[in-house]
DNA sequence: CTTGGATCTGACCATTGTCAAGTTGAATCG
DNA sequence: CGATTCAACTTGACAATGGTCAGATCCAAG
């Protein structure tokens, strides 16, 4: 709660932007993306409710600058999963290990993916924003090129969607199925998440010409 | 906005509970899920902005009516796709309907779809909503079995999900593309949901013991 | 020390959801 | 047929939110 001695630079607060975002990434993970508000933000900063205007400008720029956060350490969390392989593994394992990397991010960060895509909350117009959603996309397409070289661009579209919306799919349910009870329970959790990705890697291994 | 001449049986308003879930989904489709306030609703109703209360309690209760009734509608969407089949349809037919009849029904009703895994606004506890939720899985589910009848609990736990969340993360993505601008552009987007499927099914398909 | 500009405060407004209390009107009962 | 009852609806008020704006405050450069 108090100011940070080192105050960089910034005038009253130490760093009133790193705070509000901390202040975000804390609320979403005890309340969930709707509990959001600037006002909150703004007391466990310790500073005024328009403080962040400055900063941000707006509500929607506060959350568009935490979901691009978000969304960059989503890519590094693909990325080291991936450099954690050794040297010579096969391709199909440097694509799982791209959706483990992904699954378990959203595993320990459920609130944090519910907020990424909650296009509504978030200024999809932000360059920045578009950029990090974007490159959060890389190291699939990356894994499934290197996997598949040989498919023209339908297959490999067909692919991409699947192997993309599979994962993707699998983590929504699973990060809205505390609340809704619709999905499995936490035991077969892992074990449903290697079998899915086994049979994923099976299906987009398959020769596209076939 | 007239009021219904039948009145049948309601006091002052012909049926408002009717008015208030259409008045719902006419906000949904023209502004989102997050534009849906009690107050407009009663607006568009021509009621009193509190009249919502004695048939829905809270905005809660309106928002979870609402999306028992979408999880009807998806439910009868994909049983029509089925039907639709000629009877001699190989059980691979019966699965891709399916999934043809989620997709058609997300593609002409993106916001209401996304109105409905909106978990932060309706009450999962409500036993009408969470049995139209647990319904809407029983024609995949069935399709599913009649694919694949000798697979065990786990081979079929994971086609299941497989299943599931490539469909559900393909509409998912494209429901929220329109915003983001992170998915394929809608001439592309017909074909890659059906090179999915395709891809879905063989994954399905393929013997769980080999 | 002065000046400038970024940073933050406090107050205001419109809007929302919820609640308590009143009003209406249709159906029931004597 | 008239009085009663009860749910449907209205009204008015409340706290909380987000956005905006004038102005106070503080740091740093000159």
């Amino acid at each position: 709660m108090s100011v940070t001695p080192k105050a960089r630079g910034r005038h009253h607060h130490g760093d009133l932007r790193r705070a509000l975002l901390d202040a975000v990434a804390e609320i979403v993970q005890e309340s969930g993306p709707e509990a959001v508000t600037l006002r909150e933000c703004a007391r466990r900063a310790g500073v005024s409710h328009s403080a962040a205007t400055p900063h941000f400008g707006d509500k929607r720029g506060l959350m568009t600058a935490f979901a691009t956060e978000q969304s960059q350490r989503l890519r590094e969390a693909m990325e080291a999963a991936v450099a954690a392989l050794p040297a010579e593994a096969h391709p199909a394992e440097h694509l799982a290990a791209t959706g483990r990397g992904y699954m378990a991010f959203v595993r320990d960060n459920p609130a944090h993916f519910r907020l990424m895509f909650r296009t509504d909350l978030i200024d999809t117009a932000d360059p920045a924003w578009a950029e990090a959603s974007s490159r959060a996309r890389d190291p699939l397409d990356t894994a499934m090129r290197a996997l598949v070289p040989g498919a023209d661009d339908r297959a490999m579209r067909a692919r991409l969607a699947l192997a993309w919306a599979g994962v993707h799919g699998f983590c929504t349910l699973r990060a809205e199925a505390p609340r809704s009870d619709l999905w499995y329970p936490p035991p077969r959790e892992a074990e449903v998440a290697e079998d899915l990705l086994a049979l994923l890697l099976a299906a987009c291994a398959t020769d596209p010409c076939a």
